[in-house]
DNA sequence: AATAATGTTTGTAATTTTGCGAACAACAAA
DNA sequence: TTTGTTGTTCGCAAAATTACAAACATTATT
């Protein structure tokens, strides 16, 4: 019983994954990734939920690695952490590609 | 305010992203992604946990669209949603590969 | 019909997530 | 020093997640 370790890859992806499975947390990646200047008040000013779920949702995401934030008195800036984002996308695509090779008796049907 | 509409894509990307984001979930579509064959059985006999969190894991999985389920009694065969599968994979591209351009003034630095 | 094998469903408990208002902290400007 | 701006943190409540044992359903086999 037992054979299958969960490998640190997996945990890895499990945790980019969980922080990317909110709509609003989806919302402000999309945000953040088509953006240079990117404040707090930029992204909440665009989000029809509270300052205080906005702050929530993106310290998860700051958390999880797939951002980062920079305080400027006063105003903080929010921006995608570059080198976990292409961590991000390896994973996901080591994942999502490596899978339903055109092999025959597949259940892949 | 609140002028960002949350897309169905964005959404979708969420739902997909959810399932994924628990590390046993992770092992069991890393472990199906690469084999024909995939009764109940043979998924938990390699997973640390119990039947009914296998099943219930499994299940989330299928509600999301990730994988899907034939019963062949007295078994149950799981596979990967080849069309989902591909789904998620153009929609995590979508999102991840659309970052970071190289951009002079970014603050993806 | 009784038994066995395979998974799902149910019931339960502990933990986590989600969302918000209100209070708070940090800094700039009047 | 007082006021205003910008975000975070706290406290709370509702809902969802996670995990398991036990009961159940379904189909084969004896």
């Amino acid at each position: 019983m037992a054979k299958l370790e969960i490998t640190p890859e997996q945990e890895r992806l499990a945790r980019f994954a969980k922080a990317m499975g909110h709509p609003t947390r989806v919302a402000i990646l999309h945000f953040l990734a088509q953006r240079n200047e990117c404040f707090f008040g930029d992204i909440h000013e665009v989000l029809p939920v509270a300052k205080a779920t906005v702050s929530q949702h993106l310290s998860e995401l700051k958390e999880a690695g797939l951002i980062q934030g920079t305080i400027e008195p006063p105003k903080v800036k929010y921006c995608i952490n570059a080198e976990n984002w292409k961590l991000a996308r390896q994973l996901f695509s080591q994942m999502l590609d490596d899978c339903c090779p055109s092999k025959k008796n597949s259940c892949c049907s």
